[in-house]
RNA sequence: GCUCCCGUAGUGUAGUGGCCAAUCAUGCAGGCCUCUCGAGCCUGCGACACGGGUUCAAAUCCCGUCGGGAGCACCA
């Protein structure tokens, strides 16, 4: 028998994004539907990133489409922060549509769904109005005649109505086993001024009138949502056999539950304004902004979410898989260097000289070396070591790059260059020369830490370093007076 | 209360009836390495929620239980 009929069969793994159904020859027409109401953050980057990958995939068009029809949740900075991250986290988008710059549209489909009987006027009290549906019982406007509702809708738009007072609702089943799929509001009377529209409109369509009309004429074929709007999609698909249209694709993901960050915005907006955040960029905020800053590159954060996928099922966003990512594409090009915090001054003695050097990059020796060329003034060479790995400790330590020193007494004795202690024991600890810089680094918690950084940085040019023992980190400020820089992780 | 969705190692993921005493990554533990709590190499740890059923054969199909999530707004 042949050897290879013997050996078992591995079934290929699957790579990548799982196959989209039902791909004409015109590839994919996709959106990602944000309400502006902040910066994107790192919940947000999931579905850009599904999208985006996608539309590469297949061709098409890849759509952002800003959902802005509540004034009270618009920040009108959104509407050109959210383009930058899309374009930081590097998604191809094709087009941009607002909302709000459509409502002629709803109108129409509105005004549609009325005459032909999918819809109503409807001012009922609001809370009683819930409770019928909740009951599956049909409020007394439901089955009025047509010229009532023509009647009413006018005068809506004649402003006969407050805020509250009326509303257009689509007709679905009262007697819907699922109380979430009954009859629902589509249109309703808005006072507060628009960001971008002022006080044009007060008639605002709610989103699933909105999305369905646009999922529609935007000629979208695929959809990707999260599992939280499925009763929505439901609703939606009311609307789109009411008028007929194709129902695109939609694709529901589970919920992501994502720990360590700040997410919410208007926690995030509060917080920046009463000064306890420093900015939409805080590292202590969860926007792509703040992870931009503490050196996460956008390949790291697409790499995450296509092994992540669009299972339903809910899922724990891990920090841990998304640094380790990052760290493979940071390593390769992070220079060295030593960071001390919280130094502890120490003179060697036993030695008028001692010479080093440590590649810049491990891996790549071309890329030179940092050389050490320590001299004894008055008998002593200083030195600086972290608080943590010598404070109040004795014994043999190596200090990494340049020589074996022994503790004792409180006293540094230079012991010798030879590798060889790393095996009898000795501690391997970073340090950093007399002649160092200030440097603090900015911790993910907001705290900072202060100490020493070798000299050396100073001819460095890379975004990322790593301090030895440390970790990596995204250098924000280089000079003769010091460095500043944001940790990124391990 | 009603309705919907989901349930593979700590985390994420592959797997749609036999090739699964279950894939890959990450994590953790140990080892190697003329020097990092980084990288690389090697070894190990660790999962089909539970109970029935269908079948010659089930992680994969059916039923029930348990568990998790979501919705029932004139927010998105």
């Amino acid at each position: 028998m042949a050897p290879e009929l013997l050996e078992k069969k591995k079934a290929e793994r699957r790579e990548g994004l799982p196959p989209l159904e039902d791909v004409g020859g015109n590839g994919v027409v996709m959106r990602f539907a944000p309400n502006p109401s902040g910066p994107l953050h790192i919940g947000h980057s999931r579905v850009v990133i599904l999208n985006d990958e996608y539309v590469r995939k297949y061709g098409g068009k890849f759509i952002v489409r800003m959902e802005d029809t509540n004034p009270a949740k618009v920040y009108p900075e959104a509407y050109d922060m959210i383009p930058e991250d899309m374009d930081w986290i590097g998604a191809k988008v094709h087009e941009y549509v607002i909302q709000s710059d459509r409502f002629d549209l709803y109108y129409k489909v509105a005004r549609e769904l009325l005459e032909s009987g999918h819809a109503y006027m409807c001012d009922c009290d609001q809370d009683e109005w819930r409770e019928k549906k909740a009951h599956k019982i049909a409020c007394p406007h439901r089955d009025q005649p047509l010229e009532k509702n023509l009647e009413m809708w006018g005068r809506m738009f004649s402003g006969d109505y407050a805020e509250g007072e009326v509303s257009f609702v689509i007709k679905t089943d009262i007697n819907h086993p699922n109380p979430a799929l009954r009859d629902f509001s589509a249109l309703r009377i808005v006072e507060e001024p628009h960001p971008r529209k002022g006080t044009k409109y007060r008639i605002y369509p709610l989103m699933n009138l909105s999305v369905a009309v646009d999922d529609h004429y935007l000629g979208l074929t695929h959809v990707l949502r999260g599992k939280d709007h499925q009763n929505n999609t439901f609703r939606q698909e009311y609307i789109f056999n009411y008028m007929g249209w194709k129902i695109p694709h939609y694709i529901h993901y589970g919920r992501v539950k994502i720990e360590g960050a700040q997410l919410s915005t208007s926690v995030m907006k509060e917080g920046i304004m009463d000064g306890t955040y420093t900015g939409w960029d805080d590292v202590r905020l969860g926007t792509l902004r703040a992870l931009k800053r503490r050196g996460i590159r956008p390949e790291a954060i697409r790499k995450y979410w296509v092994e992540v996928g669009v299972k339903q099922v809910d899922i724990q966003f891990s920090w841990e898989n998304l640094f380790a990512y990052n760290r493979e594409i940071i390593e390769p090009e992070a220079e060295r260097y030593f960071f001390v915090a919280d130094p502890v001054r120490m003179e060697i003695t036993g030695a008028e000289r001692i010479t080093g050097e440590a590649p810049i990059l491990p891996n790549r020796p071309e890329n030179g070396y940092r050389t050490y060329n320590l001299k004894a003034t008055e008998g002593v060479i200083v030195v600086y070591a972290p608080g943590k790995d010598v404070g109040g400790k004795e014994g043999l330590f190596r200090l990494k790059d340049l020589c074996n020193i022994e503790i004792k007494n409180g006293r540094a004795i230079f012991a010798g260059n030879d590798l060889a202690a790393i095996k009898k024991g000795a501690k391997i600890i970073h340090w950093t020369p007399a002649d160092s810089l200030p440097g603090e680094l900015l911790m993910p918690e907001g705290t900072k830490l202060t100490g020493l950084v070798e000299r050396g940085i100073l001819q460095g040019s890379g975004e990322m370093v790593q301090f030895e023992r440390m970790g990596f980190a995204r250098i924000e400020k280089r000079g003769k007076k010091g460095i500043k820089a944001v940790f990124a992780h391990r």
